[in-house]
DNA sequence: AGGAACAGAATGAACGTTCAGTCCGAAACG
DNA sequence: CGTTTCGGACTGAACGTTCATTCTGTTCCT
């Protein structure tokens, strides 16, 4: 069996667990998923589980670091780094919006386990890098073009941030909240609006 | 032993629970603060929480409640209905910002037990009512005066939130990532572009 | 004295983790 | 080619710990 197999079958297995993991805590928060139910999710003995992660907390930062490397590759979808400042704002940030409202199980996992203390701030801060790598960028040429307030980065992403995942989370929660049907680009227009000069 | 005094006997331990319950939460997360651990923390012994609450659960729903309420009070310090639309606008969300800023505890609490299976959405919903209906009257003037966008008033509301929300958390989580001090006025400013006309 | 409030040891359930044994495919051997 | 041996992936019952809750005896107040 060569390693390209090997490597396969580990993963599968490796996956269905991170999977399973996934479902449980997202229906029923971090503390109701026992590794048993784990376990039987994923079509395994409760041991296997340990031949994958050492214990429960690996298990539950593996899970947040895969979550956030897709959501970060979804946000870089068609991407186009040659592009004016407003449209790559309105493509990065529309990206991770849709990606929020059509992946309603992701999103509440990604909320629980930031506010849980099983992930660091600083494995948090890591698994983000390359998404602040593009906004950087981008928000240095806006500010260059005077298109956008001269306010620090960290300040300009984590409110545009701030909002459009409130947003979704209110929208998964409480959609009976929203008389109207809310149009995303009337969020990204609000979100410009906010940290444009 | 009149009711006056035999309340106020009654509060003084309830409270010392529910400050031991809020100082453990914040630092450990609701997993790790075991019902033994708030009684030290509290000066009793474990029986006497269940003479205050039935469950550890009905603990944290009130603990909940408490929180959103000095909260929603601090939000109307001082707060002049009879003032303009962005005065208001500033004085209400720079109370709340403040807030934030100020009590790192009660911030870190507030967002365990929003992200938590613990306290339900419709109870969620309820506690934030009062600081609502302040600020349904605020935009529906604004709206009128054509100060605010016509949007939907959730909207306006969440993305606001959502903004100060996770400055206030990044700040309070890392601030070794905000080379230069940020100005509460400047994210006031910005959260009132977000939502001016 | 009598009753309410309290403390903390006792209880039993739930959970993470371990480990002794099973299973299965692949190599080694006849 | 058929049989045996081997190794490691896998299982799930069992273990020890931790925790919420209860219980029983004690203290405090009137």
């Amino acid at each position: 069996m060569n390693v390209q197999s090997e490597t396969r079958r580990t993963m599968d297995k490796r996956q269905q667990i991170l999977e399973a993991t996934a479902d449980l805590i997202a229906e029923q928060g971090l503390h109701s998923c026992p590794m048993a139910m784990v376990a039987k999710h994923a079509c395994c003995g409760a041991g296997t589980i340990y031949r994958y992660f050492e214990t429960k907390e690996e298990l539950v930062q593996q899970l947040f670091l895969h979550l956030t490397e897709v959501m970060a590759n979804h946000c870089m979808n068609g991407y186009d780094a040659s592009a004016g400042v407003k449209l790559r704002f309105y493509s990065f940030w529309g990206n991770f919006y849709r990606y929020m409202l059509e992946h309603p199980r992701n999103r509440t996992l990604m909320e629980q386990l930031s506010a849980s203390p099983a992930i660091s701030e600083l494995q948090r801060e890591e698994a983000l890098k390359p998404m602040n790598k593009a906004l950087t960028l981008l928000l240095a040429e806006g500010k260059q073009q005077q298109l956008i307030k001269n306010l620090p980065d960290e300040v300009l992403i984590t409110t545009t941030f701030g909002s459009l995942t409130m947003m979704a989370k209110k929208l998964q929660l409480s959609p009976q909240m929203f008389s109207q049907a809310v149009q995303p680009d009337d969020l990204l227009n609000l979100c410009w609006d906010a940290i444009k000069a």
